[in-house]
DNA sequence: ATGGTTGCTTAGCAA
């Protein structure tokens, strides 16, 4: 079972990239962020022409999460339990086979002095809470998507300067920290110890020519998936080409 | 050096 995690930056804008990559990856599952679309606006019919079901939580404009499988999902949940009903649309989850699979797009934070830093902070709690009221890590769960968060120094192309910044900051680190502390595993990391393995370069200035990326897209795996995981791949080279996301996708390959 | 680029929406915000 493939399970992949994409945040592609608007759906619409991307739809041709996003329909070459299926073809071409095959994932069972898929697991899109900032589709910025509203579910009335959804490209819903080419989505299913490339033989995949969508199954989506969208948003007008920004955020917005969704999952294309090759069979519908099962017990779907949208939002965090705790959402006010005009949330962001950042969450959704669904089960697949005996996996539950829950896809997050985790709050950017614009900076550190910004009010948007403890509202990511917050909501990262929130998504703990979460974990511990509706999920289960002794079955098999992973928790994935764009945490906007690198872990560790070796997750950044430049971690002195960077230390401290968002992204990079040790209280974001400790709200990761936490979340895994659930009973989740870095499904990457199990595979790839090695420096230098990003999947988000920002458009401005160059930074994918100039290797300024970060690893802030994750596939966190309870025990029992972790166990089955027997591959995880970032896909780097959809950074290039005409029209790319400034995100890649992470796919992990399960033997279930 | 508070820049730069992309997307949504149409000048300004979000990332």
């Amino acid at each position: 079972m493939k399970i992949a995690t994409w945040n592609v930056n608007s759906i619409r804008a991307r739809l041709p990239r996003v329909l070459a990559w299926l073809s071409k990856a095959q994932p069972d599952v898929a697991c899109v962020q900032e589709i910025k679309v509203e579910d009335a606006a959804f490209p819903r019919a080419e989505i299913e022409a490339a033989g995949y079901t969508a199954t989506i939580f969208g948003q007008k404009t920004y955020n917005g999460v969704a999952f294309f499988s090759k069979t519908a999902p099962t017990d779907v949940e949208r939002g965090l339990h705790d959402d006010a009903p005009d949330s962001h649309k950042r969450l959704i989850a669904a089960s697949f086979g005996g996996v539950r699979i829950v896809n997050v797009y985790v709050p950017n934070g614009e900076s550190v002095t910004s009010e948007k830093f403890p509202f990511k902070l917050k909501w990262m709690e929130r998504l703990r809470a979460y974990l511990d009221a509706k999920c289960d890590p002794s079955t098999p769960l992973l928790l994935c998507g764009d945490f906007n968060v690198a872990p560790e120094d070796r997750d950044v192309y430049d971690p002195e300067k960077l230390r401290g910044t968002v992204l990079f900051h040790p209280e974001e680190q400790a709200r990761l920290a936490s979340i895994c502390g659930f009973g989740l595993k870095d499904a990457f990391r199990m595979h790839h110890p090695e420096a230098g393995q990003y999947t988000w370069w920002d458009y401005r200035g160059g930074a994918f020519h100039r290797g300024h990326g970060y690893r802030i897209d994750h596939l966190l795996a309870s025990e029992p998936l972790a166990r089955a995981c027997r591959a995880v791949t970032i896909e780097r080279d959809e950074r290039k080409g005409p029209q790319p996301s400034d995100h890649v996708p992470v796919v992990g390959d399960f033997g279930l």
